[in-house]
DNA sequence: TTGCTCCTCACGTCACGTGAGGTGGC
DNA sequence: TTGCTCCTCACGTCACGTGAGGTGGC
């Protein structure tokens, strides 16, 4: 039983994203893929930083942020300066992103409000 | 009576943003402020545009995309088949909405799940 | 041999950041 | 006159997109 692992085009077509993106995250230091060869062999580890990645991204973070939260989550620092450190950072973030989880809601309702405007438009014509 | 106007460093502030960003939105033909020789006053209207181009921009999306969205909103159309093809796109829009929430809600879970490891950690120091 | 997937440059693009140098009214 | 805010270039940066040209195993 040998530990599975991926190519880059399995990695780029399961989390729907390209070839050039995961090589640039490579070449940050994100990603560290075994190479045969030239061609690059991804393990676990990679793959499951590759989706933590992505997600930072869609939620609107930049790269060298991305890359220290997975870093504090790999290994959590053993000393309690720095661990009280960390629960102060882990709770701005939270912050932040319960300010994107408001963001979100208004604009789900704008939504809501515009299409009813549209289904008032469609029914007025309709007469 | 006059209708209020703000300056753009007053708009700046009002959205924690930048006089560049405000600038490239305008190059962009996204803002359409008022010219009193070369100073620029804005108006109500690219006051609230400013506020929706934002909003959009931390949820993620692209200036074209955010173009194509607030001109719907302020001139819907006035024919059936395009009033139907706006709501069928207010449909995948929600759905990207709703997507974004999932993840989300998930790094929220994960910064939960985070601090519990790290509250443990201090615990078992404490000793 | 043809296809497929992989590779490394390297220039282009999008959304601004960041000075450089200058203007106009309290 | 000094400060403050405004202005227009224009080059830099971040996160990739997009070919150009080439390699390696079924």
């Amino acid at each position: 039983m040998r530990p599975p692992t991926w190519t880059i085009g399995e990695l780029a077509s399961d989390f729907d994203t390209t070839l050039r993106t995961i090589r640039f995250y490579e070449d940050k230091g994100l990603l560290t893929p075994e190479r045969q060869g030239t061609t690059r062999i991804f393990h676990a580890r990679d793959r499951v930083r590759l989706q933590l990645i992505l997600r930072g991204k869609r939620l609107g973070f930049a790269l060298d942020e991305i890359a220290h939260v997975i870093n504090m989550y790999d290994n959590p620092p053993g000393e309690a300066g720095q661990l009280e450190f960390l629960i102060a950072d882990i709770q701005t973030r939270r912050d932040h992103l319960l300010e994107k989880r408001r963001d979100l809601d208004e604009a789900l309702a704008e939504l809501d409000e515009l299409e009813r405007r549209c289904r008032d438009d469609l029914a007025g014509l309709g007469l």
